[in-house]
RNA sequence: GGUCCCAUCGUCUAGCCUGGCCUAGGACGGAGCCCUCUCAAGGCUUAAACACGGGUUCAAAUCCCGUUGGGACCA
């Protein structure tokens, strides 16, 4: 059994999208999963759309969601040479042809062809005129089979038959001498030995023209996955006008990098009812066989609900550490420098089931750092009322009663006020909160005192009876 | 225009290959109830789909043909 061999290859145009992850994931998955390799191809031989910038993105993203790679990554444009002299290789055995036809006759041609309601592929005029490239400004073109037909047993799709008589003679090197897309691909996957090429739905109608190719030049055949598109809430292809299609987006939204992963491996990909994966598990339960031959729509609110739950999930020392980042970039770093990790994972711990990003999680956290906090107007207004003071005042004298803090005591004490006063539990409770947090919302009670510590729990209480008795 | 792909709740999907267990299951989102010091979380309940039309068969979401509708690629 040869070993298995597949490869994710973007061209760096851009940041590195949603769809092209889940590209990368699925063969990431099926490697680890075969025990095979997973290759990192960067296909830059559009020179007018590539950037530097667009790798380093690239790599960034792949390392965020944790997809490494065990060769590359490979850059087309340090492969020149192969691609031509693999080119000469099939003009030398009669394969292919120069073309010395102008894109503008070209198009004339087939305009025309258009018009008599024929066949707008290239007419063959080259194909057997058996020129030269002497001027250097010929085109060399795929002598493709006009007769039988390419069937490709795809691993998703199942049979795909393809009538060779529509095939085009494709060009392979421009007239600038740059190899096209679906000649460089072709030699790369052959070189590099991919046994399976696992690629985009949109690759599929390419996978004929580039089955004679590998066969011309006596390369064994891969075989081919196509995976079913992703697509944006109005079913159009995934785009910028759907929001945010970057993956690094999605970290700086406060997603969750294995939150990412399991959403995008439910898109196309099922076992069973199961939602929820460990990594290992994915490894262990993937099958290309389980992927899904039609188009998903991607679906953000679902994606929160994942990332919900794996904020619930994971370690609070790791969402935690997580958080840091984003902590700093509100402004907080001084007062981070204050605090243990284990405190910080304390707060995690309270605010993990309210906050559904990372980015909600710092809203919620916010009160709890520094002596002060600053209390929201309208709550203040409702709850800081002068006629609570008096009441505020006798829980803050039991609780100075206290050498220390205790859950339970304080709960106690707190419970036996308000049953001596007659008054409801919320009726005091919700002052209490406000004084706390400055809100009106908050985890609770007793757990927002606990991290806060009884001294700044009874500072924040006395600043609050200071401000319920001066509205 | 040509070639190819696709079609189960609004969405992700199970089931389809190997027809009967499907009065079509789960999840997100929606609605309602419960829990409750607030907000969440959680629990329970609920509405919601086999694109359409033929055929094959005792029996079709499942097999076949067609239609329609989406999409991709080439140009």
């Amino acid at each position: 059994m040869t070993q298995v061999r597949v490869r994710f290859a973007p061209s760096p145009t851009g940041f590195l999208h949603i769809g092209g992850v889940r590209t990368a994931l699925f063969n990431w998955l099926f490697a680890r999963q075969q025990k095979g390799v997973f290759i990192l191809r960067i296909e830059d031989t559009d020179q007018s759309r590539s950037t530097d910038e667009s790798i380093q993105a690239i790599i960034e993203g792949m390392r965020w969601v944790g997809l490494d790679w065990d060769e590359g990554p490979y850059r087309q444009t340090e492969r020149m040479d192969l691609y031509r002299s693999h080119a000469m290789k099939l003009l030398q055995k009669g394969e292919a042809y120069w073309c010395a036809c102008k894109a503008e006759e070209l198009d004339a041609r087939r305009k025309e062809a258009e018009a008599k309601g024929l066949s707008q592929k290239y007419d063959g005029r080259c194909r057997d005129r058996g020129l030269t490239n002497l001027a250097g400004d010929a085109a060399l073109r795929f002598k493709a089979s006009q007769e039988g037909e390419t069937v490709v047993e795809d691993l998703i799709k199942g049979k795909i038959i393809f009538d060779n008589a529509v095939q085009d003679d494709l060009i392979i090197l421009r007239s600038n001498g740059y190899p096209t897309y679906n000649f460089s691909v072709v030699i790369d996957d052959a070189l590099m030995n991919i046994t399976h090429v696992v690629r985009g739905d949109d690759h599929l109608t390419n996978t004929p023209r580039q089955i004679p190719i590998f066969q011309a030049l006596g390369f064994p055949v891969p075989q081919f996955g196509h995976l079913p598109m992703i697509l944006g809430p109005d079913k159009a292809r995934l785009s910028k006008r759907h929001g945010a299609t970057s993956i690094m987006a999605y970290k700086d939204m406060g997603y969750l990098p294995d939150a990412m992963v399991n959403y995008l491996v439910r898109l196309g990909w099922s076992h069973g009812d199961q939602e929820l994966f460990t990594r290992q598990e994915l490894i262990e339960e993937f099958s290309l066989k389980n992927v899904q031959t039609s188009a998903a729509l991607f679906n953000p609110e679902k994606l929160l609900w994942v990332n919900a739950e794996y904020i619930k999930i994971s370690l609070p020392a790791q969402v935690a550490q997580a958080l840091v980042p984003l902590l700093e970039a509100a402004g907080l770093t001084e007062e981070l420098q204050a605090v243990s990790d284990g405190w910080l994972a304390q707060l995690v711990v309270l605010v993990k089931e309210r906050a559904k990003t990372l980015v909600e999680m710092v809203d919620w956290v916010k009160p709890y750092f520094g002596q002060t906090v600053t209390c929201d107007d309208e709550a203040t207004k409702k709850f800081l009322t002068p006629a609570i003071a008096p009441i505020l005042s006798k829980l803050l004298t039991r609780f100075e009663a206290f050498p220390a803090f205790s859950k339970q005591q304080w709960e106690e004490a707190f419970k036996q006020l308000v049953e001596e006063e007659g008054v409801k539990m919320g009726q005091l409770a919700q002052p209490v909160r406000v004084a706390l947090t400055g809100r009106t919302a908050s985890p609770g009670l007793f757990d927002v005192m606990e991290v806060l510590g009884r001294d700044r729990t009874l500072f924040r209480l006395r600043q609050g009876i200071e401000r319920a008795t001066h509205t």
